[in-house]
DNA sequence: GAAATTATTCGACACGGTGTCGAGAAACAA
DNA sequence: TTGTTTCTCGACACCGTGTCGAATAATTTC
């Protein structure tokens, strides 16, 4: 007796990454699959518009497979953000700048970055913040990176500050850096929703910079 | 014969405003009761959340009748979205500074009115934002209101940048007012999502202002 | 390599929400 | 009153979700 009670994947697969040594078993291969799909279909739809059946037909199984491998939609747009934001993480090292590099130069690159970044993956940066609101896990997941960016970039604020180079407080550096943080993210967001243009995108990567330098350093040219 | 065809509201009944001269059918009542079980609702839930017959059940009639009067929720929204919004054109006019009044306090009193708009119509104003991505309607109205704002600041930095006062180009006046415009609506979006706080409030608008300032003037103090 | 165990798949089902239809009640006009 | 327009309702067809238990495939154990 004693039913299999079989243990579901919760969230992802053990080990989703590229780099997973475990022995690729029939399951991963389909977990897999639906996270291809879907982010194949999130290229042209938003995720309530994709049914289950469509996911688990593009990765020829069952509609009620699907619930087996995953919990819900949501669960796999999760996954599917992890994937994504990896690079994000990354893009966050970026805002300590080395050495005398002037700040121009690494805040420039570093929104590139996430520009870049964004016209990458947009389909599903865009589901993963519109899941903010609606899933806990995408809200929990969405918000450790979020501070992760605002933090480092609040401190190297103070950092400038103390050196005299950035122009001092009534904005909290806190505050301050969530106001750029919140705003890179919402220009990202409509920016990846825009035909693809590197004129276009060069020209955003530009203003936000400036807004960056001039609310940060003070200085104009 | 010649079955009725009643002219189904579409949109909004005709003039949804307080004004409305026009005397009060019953359905108009039970459309406003509508209206105002949904802005009611909206407050705990999402939009998606929230089924046809709560509405109804909640304006007291039964869940077909609400098809009578509205094609779809999306479009209980966009009604309602065109309530909140008369407000924030009023913001808008604000942009257009008057006499000599320093710009720091038209902006500063711009950005306040905004920002308790937001807070006074938060529910609806996020739910009409989250639909820009679903419904043509919603995206169509509001990618109207966004123009307004971003051509009036525009126009509104531009001369102020001929005027010697706002630093001069790379950013296009036009490019650096989207920026600023969207910036805005984010924080108000995130912002109202948060418990109200007059003291976070503030916080936002002086951070805001600052970003503003320092982007269009280049000024620190 | 046969049996036991575990992993994976499937079809069927119950449920809940949507949107449409045609019948009819209510309100209003003549 | 009668006719017309406005408004309301219940019934229905449809679609998508999530769960269950049984069936099959893969893997391990002996």
């Amino acid at each position: 007796m004693m039913s299999a009670m079989s243990p579901r994947p919760a969230g992802a697969p053990p080990a989703t990454g590229a780099g997973s040594r475990r022995k690729r078993s029939k399951g991963d291969l389909t977990s897999q699959a639906i996270l291809d799909t879907a982010e194949h279909l999130l290229q042209t739809r938003s995720l309530d518009d994709i049914a289950v059946d469509e996911l688990t037909s593009g990765a020829g199984i069952s509609r009620s497979t699907f619930y087996f491998h995953y919990e819900s939609r949501e669960a796999v747009l999760y996954a599917l953000s992890e994937r994504a934001a990896e690079g994000l993480y990354d893009s966050a090292a970026l805002w300590l700048r080395r050495g005398s590099e002037p700040p121009e130069d690494s805040i420039r690159r570093a929104i590139a970055g996430t520009v870049a970044l964004w016209r990458a993956h947009g389909p599903v940066l865009r589901a993963a913040v519109r899941a903010r609101d609606t899933s806990e896990l995408v809200r929990g997941f969405w918000s450790g990176v979020a501070r992760r960016f605002v933090d480092s970039t609040a401190q190297q604020i103070e950092i400038e500050r103390e050196a005299g180079i950035a122009v001092p407080g009534p904005p909290t550096a806190h505050a301050l850096a969530t106001v750029l943080v919140t705003m890179n993210e919402s220009m990202c967001y409509s920016l990846s929703l825009s035909r693809r243009s590197a004129a276009r995108d060069r020209e955003a990567v530009e203003t936000l910079t400036a807004v960056w330098l001039r609310s940060v350093y003070g200085v104009s040219r």
